[in-house]
RNA sequence: GCGGCGGUGGCGGAACGGUAGACGCGAGGCCCUCAAAAGGCCUUGUCCGACAGGGCGUGUGGGUUCGAAUCCCACCCGCCGCACCA
């Protein structure tokens, strides 16, 4: 069967052709799959998309490097192990043998040689060793605080695994809060750069966009409030420091490590200290409903307003972030609703300081008032100045008497990467009562991973109850020590992965920098939008990183980024609930793999999202079988195998047309991969099957070979198989040695043409033009064309477009 | 609320400001067959019309243009991200 996944050449390898000099080594990756079960349509997508790419650049003669590998630690394989009862290194090796198997059955040119798993000593060995470089340049640091505590997977997690409404993203658990020390990396020093360098990358605009809202840059200033009796300055940030003169009260979040002490002997002490305990066992979900009434206790505290001198009193409220800015903020409630809201609630004054341009002497109705205007009511100096204006003279002022300074504020956090669960990276770090945190030296990692039979989440790391694990010297004093016994976060695996490629057998370093200068960065990078903010920041971090460090000398890991759109089912995200799981197993099984990735590119555009027909798959299917049929009859005839492929001489008539075809599609699918046009690149071919048999009777023999040849080479990046035999039993020729073909520019242009006929701006008919008749010519025929003649005739011609190779329009009255 | 993306036949989707609906699915008719499957041929936006041809058509309303699915403005709807971020 000719459309049956399987051949002899589904393993074609992935660095061959041959390396000229001036051909460019390609790096063309998809994100490298969670290997958890078997794979699913989505890695289908992927991989065909991938796949097809890297085809294309081999054989318009790069070097391509194409690897594969498995980001084999983390929560799910545990979970599921718990579940089952079977070791996740047990079901991670099954399910990573399962994948193997489909990568292999579906044809995906892969380089095997470079295969690696994360979850391998010899990989994580080295992901230890990138984790003791960021410890010794300060970027790794260990911190108590307050942090997301998911009480289902007894573990803690990151900002970026809990949702929007404080919800464990990989279980669904109310996320609780606890205060814990855990290791963090220090992403924050780099939130600048990853801002910046954003502008650099050939990225989607709306991953660009989300990274962009993740890092959340603000500008505004930082103002410093002094509490007089207890002789401290609290700093708050501000993006509008123009509206510090209406100021009225102070607020600081719960998690704020001075609130009680300012509380202490105040009338209020008793309800402060129950609303801060109300406060941190609260979730994250319940806090943050932005309907929710807003609430508080007063301090009994009170601050200096430094632009006026005014006391104003100090509040605890949850609506204030203890992870935002400095956890404390100056409320000016006449042009904030958060604030509006409070000061309403707590009977506290509203001052009006910005007033709409045209209604300088607004009273108070219309507040809280948020949009621009003109500064009243604060102070001699600023009053009438347009509030924009007086912004940055009120910064400068600050600055000079010392109150404070301009200042830019970021919404991103420390990468928190302490877990406390088992089937993770180990943290290379051992405790000693008298050295602290001391760092495993490089040549005893890897830490291994010790192999325990109870893996069950207790709230403590599992790691914990293997004593002859735990028990270590301090390699400093060779005292008694411990071992930390958190595992890393899988984003840290899974943030340099494409680095171990270039080198993945490289066992004296993580990489010769010899191999990521020769292939890094990664020329393509493919995988789907739920990645765009996690591990795609997460992996700019590590190579601005590492490149700080002296191990990489680029910037950015990803010149061009693709990300795919979601495959799904009668409308609906695929699901073992919703009974609606397609596999690629079972379809490869009934219309192998060609037809499967042809489908899955056929669809649509590879960005959007795409819904599993069946019917379009059986379309692929006939589709498939009548160009190999086709194919078949025209080897089977005498001459059919003999003689180079070439395009016809002079070819006349049918021959012409179907030589036409052949390179009109050769420039199609060419210039459609260039753009990832991959639906309209497979449609171009079916154009010219269906060309092919149209005029399969009239067409000389050796113009159809051609076209049929042609036909198979342009369709191999996409349905190898089918397309190397057809090739093949045509040509005595393997299709991927061939270069990728190039299309004859004098067959693209037509000596005649259709010239459509306007008259205004409704086609009226359609005439016959040579392509080089002059505008006076086409115009003659236009006129001369009787349904246009029907529209003119008995009106006034008053103004010709004559639009040569396209069309005529008159415009008559 | 802020930011991003999108809205085209019965369906998935094509269309450098220049023939709207390529290609495929589905549907209808026909051929092959004892019959079915497979395969092949034809039709298929919609309305009027036997044909020729014509009217209407790319979410809505305006605008720019000889000409707009495409560009601009306003709005409606859908999806995604962020959201008490000071």
């Amino acid at each position: 069967d000719p459309a049956e996944g399987r051949g002899p050449r589904s393993r074609t390898a992935a660095v061959t052709g041959a390396p000229g000099p001036e051909e460019p080594d390609t790096y063309v990756l998809e994100m490298l799959p969670y290997p958890s079960g078997e794979p699913h349509i989505g890695h289908l997508k992927c991989y065909s998309l991938g796949d097809a790419i890297a085809h294309y650049c081999r054989r318009r003669g790069a070097r391509v490097l194409h690897p594969m590998g498995y980001d084999a630690f983390g929560l799910p394989a545990e979970n599921h192990a718990i579940r089952t009862g079977v070791h996740p290194r047990v079901s991670t090796a099954e399910s990573i043998a399962s994948f193997q198997e489909q990568f292999r059955s579906w044809g995906i040119s892969i380089d095997w040689s470079r295969e690696l798993a994360t979850s391998e000593p010899s990989y994580y060995r080295w992901t230890q060793w990138i984790f003791l470089e960021l410890f010794r340049a300060g970027l790794a640091y260990r911190s108590e605080a307050a942090v997301k505590w998911c009480p289902n997977d007894q573990t803690v997690l990151a900002n970026e695994q809990v949702s929007a409404d404080g919800h464990c993203e990989r279980c669904g658990a109310v996320v609780e809060i606890r205060q814990l020390e855990q290791w963090l990396l220090r992403i924050t020093d780099y939130a600048e750069r990853l801002l910046s360098d954003l502008d650099g990358i050939d990225w989607p605009d709306h991953v660009k966009t989300m990274q962009r809202n993740w890092i959340g840059r603000s500008e505004g200033a930082e103002v410093t409030f002094r509490c007089e009796e207890l002789d401290v300055d609290y700093p708050v940030f501000t993006t509008r420091p123009d509206t510090l003169f209406g100021a009225t009260f102070f607020v600081m979040a719960p998690e704020h490590p001075d609130v009680l002490r300012l509380a202490e002997g105040g009338p209020d002490e008793a309800a402060v200290r129950e609303y801060v305990n109300h406060a941190l066992t609260e979730s994250s979900e319940e806090r943050g409903r932005a309907e929710k009434q807003k609430t508080g206790v007063p301090l009994g505290r009170f601050v200096t307003n430094p632009v006026n001198g005014e006391r104003i009193p100090m509040y605890v409220a949850d609506y204030v972030l203890m992870e935002y800015g400095t956890g404390a903020i100056m409320a000016v409630p006449a042009h904030d609703e958060r604030d509006h809201a409070f000061a309403e609630a707590f009977g506290l004054p509203i001052r009006r300081v910005i007033a709409p341009a045209d209604e300088p002497d607004a009273g108070p109705e219309g507040l809280p008032y948020t949009g621009d205007g003109v500064i009243v009511g604060s102070h001699s100096d600023f009053d009438g100045l347009p509030n924009r204006e007086a912004l940055g003279a009120i910064v400068q002022w600050l600055d000079r008497e010392g109150k404070g300074h301009a200042s830019v504020n970021y919404r991103l956090r420390d990468w928190l990467i302490s877990r406390q669960r088992y089937w993770g990276c180990p943290i290379p770090i051992v405790y000693c009562d008298r050295c602290g945190a001391v760092p495993v030296p490089e040549d005893e990692l890897p830490v291994e991973l010790p192999e325990i039979d109870d893996y069950m989440p207790k709230g403590r790391s599992p790691l914990a109850a293997a004593e002859d694990w735990v028990n270590a010297r301090c390699p400093e004093c060779d005292g008694p020590a411990r071992r930390e016994t958190d595992t890393m976060d899988t984003f840290v695996d899974s943030s340099w992965y494409f680095l171990r490629y270039c080198d993945a057998r490289n066992e004296r370093a993580a990489w010769d920098p010899a191999t990521t200068r020769e292939w890094m960065p990664v020329d393509q990078y493919i995988g789907g939008v739920e990645h765009a903010i996690l591990h795609l920041m997460y992996a700019r971090f590590f190579t601005k990183a590492l490149a700080d460090l002296g191990h990489l000398d680029f910037q950015e890991p990803f010149t061009a980024l693709f990300t795919q759109g979601m495959v799904t089912k009668d409308g609906a995200k695929m699901s073992k609930s919703r009974g609606n799981v397609v596999s690629p197993a079972s379809i490869v099984d009934r219309v192998g793999a060609d037809t499967a990735r042809c489908y899955i590119l056929f669809v649509g555009p590879p960005e959007q999202d795409a819904d599993w027909s069946d019917e379009g798959v059986d379309g692929v299917f006939r589709f498939l079988g009548r160009l190999w049929r086709l194919a078949a009859e025209v080897a089977e005839r005498p001459g059919g195998t003999h003689g180079p492929i070439a395009s016809p001489r002079s070819p006349e008539g049918d021959d012409l047309a179907l030589a036409r075809k052949t390179h009109w599609a050769i420039d199609k699918v060419g210039s459609d991969l260039r753009r990832f046009s991959f639906n309209t690149a497979i449609a171009a071919v079916m154009e010219l099957l269906n060309a092919c048999s149209r005029l399969r009777e009239q067409a000389e023999l050796q113009t159809l070979r051609f076209a049929v040849a042609s036909a198979a080479s342009l369709l191999f990046p996409f349905a190898p198989h089918v397309s190397s035999d057809i090739y093949e039993r045509l040509t005595g020729e393997r299709v991927w040695d061939q270069p990728w073909p190039e299309a004859d520019e004098a067959l693209l242009e037509t000596e005649v043409y259709e010239l459509v006929c306007q008259v205004n701006g409704k086609v009226r008919d359609r005439v016959q033009a040579r392509t080089d008749a002059p505008a006076q010519e086409l115009l003659a025929l236009c006129l001369a064309a009787p349904n246009v003649r029907a529209h003119v005739d008995g009106r006034e011609i008053v103004k010709e477009v004559v639009i040569p190779g396209k069309l005529v329009n008159l415009v008559v009255r």
